[in-house]
This record gives structure tokens, sequence and C-alpha cells, in this order.
DNA sequence: ACAAATCTGTTATAATGTTACAATCCCGTT
DNA sequence: AACGGGATTGTAACATTATAACAGATTTGT
């Protein structure tokens, strides 16, 4: 599979994105709390974005429900780690899709489906690095996200 | 002054902007009634980004301060007709740079004084388009933003 | 003047995100 | 094992951003 693949909209072994991403939350010695392990596994069962209401509802530990700070604490430590990404347009999150090679990640979105896949990609347009640099700005994060159908949608699935 | 220059972040007659922007609104047979101008002159005041709230406790007319839905309107009005934008990272909206020749923006964003450079660039990175392309992907819109610190702010102002 | 379309007023509510502080857990040291 | 500091969690309240629904007013074209 080559490195710029959207995986998220190609048919694929998903088992395999979630081994690579466990493995590699695993390797980097954080603590996988508990709460963090379940928001983890919600995102990582399939390729769409979840808002963190979708993902506070959905969470529960020994029929526990906790509180939004909960659901956005585990997030914040994920989306810190490299291990999930805030899609902005959305406002919403997913798995990250490499995490072990994550240097500068767009994201094609799909809004029927939801499903949103990470391409490794230079950041930004070039343009507008080299536009910020001539004047002297200090660029610490960028967003690049295309919204738009995906295939199968458009094919009415 | 060339057209990929980040205004935002440079000394420059702010009142053309300002009067480029009108002009441009007049010449398109808009409906611009009073909270659409209203609301586009705050826009218009500077570069800096206002979320929608901010917006909504400056609007007045004649003593009558509007509710959310009329702020909101207006802006989504605002940003269908390529007058102002809405800037993802933020939440928040700025003033089209330059209604007369948007075709497809990005923007650098400093966290600190909340100024908002819109540059004219090549829609995303070309790899991302080239990826959606690939999987027969309809892109219908995108967001480049990039977010740091500019270099006034560096220097403490 | 009339009807249709657009815009506005108004109320209520939904969706998203944060603050603050106390309680608990984890981990390295004594 | 006891201790102490830092990280994590529990909990309640609250702040911010955005939309739904529907009635009334204004504008536009005929
Ligand atoms: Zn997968
Ligand atoms: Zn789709
Ligand atoms: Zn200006
Ligand atoms: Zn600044």
């Amino acid at each position: 599979m080559e490195k710029s693949e959207p995986l998220a909209f190609l048919e694929h072994d998903h088992s395999q994105c979630r081994q690579t991403a466990l493995k590699c939350a695993n390797n980097q010695g954080l603590r996988l709390t508990k709460w963090r392990q379940l928001v983890l596994d919600l995102l990582l069962e399939d390729h769409r974005s979840m808002g963190a209401y979708e993902i506070l509802n959905r969470l529960e530990c020994n029929g526990v429900k906790p509180q939004p700070p909960t659901a956005y604490r585990a997030l914040d430590f994920l989306v810190e780690h490299g291990l999930a990404h805030r899609i902005e347009k959305l406002n919403a999150y997913v798995a990250c899709a490499r995490p072990d090679a994550c240097q500068s990640a767009g994201f094609i979105i799909c809004k029927e489906c939801n499903i949103v896949a990470e391409v490794e990609c230079s950041p930004s347009s070039p343009e507008l690095l080299r536009v910020a640099a001539n004047v002297g700005f200090d660029a610490e994060s960028t967003v690049m996200e295309v919204e738009g159908i995906c295939s199968n949608c458009q094919n009415g699935n």
C-alpha cells in the first residue's frame, strides 16, 4: 500500500489499521488509561469521524457514563500524541490512519458518509507557507481539508 | 501590491480594502440589507476575525439589538456571496480581502492578535487534490489555514 | 394591487466546548 | 510498606456556537 493512498475510501483490511494504531500507541510508552483506550477503540472502529458528544454518548465502563470533560480530555490526549486528529470543518475527530508515520496530514472528507481519508502530504499549499514565511510568520499548525462527495456516495450507496 | 501578499500583516491603506469591498458588493447587484450592511461594516473595520456572537453583541440599529439568527443569516449571506470567509479553526469570520478576485483562498492566522491574512493560492496541496481525484472524489470546498504567531506579536506588540 | 419570494423578528433549543475544584490513582523515593 | 508529588478522573455548573420553527413584514415582478 502506497504511503499517500486514501485508504479510507479503498477496500482494505481494516483490522490492520487497528493493529498498527494499537501497537503504535503501546510502543510510545503512553499511559493508555481506560477512557483513552475506550475512546481510541471507538475511533478505530472505522474511518468515519465522530463528534465529541457522539463519542461521549457511546462511552461507558461498567455501567458508568462519564461527563463531557472526560471525553474531551481523552480526545485532547489522543490528538496531542498523534493517535487522532481533529477535523476542523466538522468539529469532529478521526483516528490517525498512520500513527507510525504521520508528519503532516491532509484530509478528504465525504459529507455524505462522514468517512475521512487521511493523506500524508506536504503541509499546506507551498504558496501559503512561502507567503507566511516571507512576512516572518511563525507557523505552528496547518489545516488542510477537502470536503465533497466520495465515489461510493456519488453512486448512491 | 502583488496578488498574493498577506496584506493584513503589512502596512497598507486599509480604507482601500473597505472601498474595494463595498464597491464590489454593490456591483454584484446583491441586496445589502441593513443587517448585512452592518455586519459587513463590522468585518471591514480591520483584518481581524470576529466570532458570530462578537458581531451580534456589536450589532445594533436604532437601538434595536437583534437575535442570533440575524447575525448568522447575514454572515451566511456574506460568505455565500464571497464577501466574507469562515475561518474553521476559529469558528469565526473575516471580510474577504479580495472580493474582486477571490478564487481560492488560504488563510494565515495569528493566534495572538487574531489578524487573518488572506492569500490567493491554489486550492489545497496539489497532492491532496490529486489523491482525491484519483479515487473519484468530487471536491466541493477546501480549507487551508495556517495558524501561528505573526511577526508583530513575536516581537511583543 | 396582487401573489410569490425574500427577508426579518422572536422564542426556544440543540450542539459543542470549558472552568473549577475535589477526589483518586499511579509511580518513584524513602 | 509508607509517603509525597504529579497525573488522572469525577462532578457540577456554565460558556460558546449554531439551528429549528414559525409568524410577520418587506420587496419584487406581473
Ligand atoms: Zn482502515
Ligand atoms: Zn461518502
Ligand atoms: Zn486592509
Ligand atoms: Zn499577531
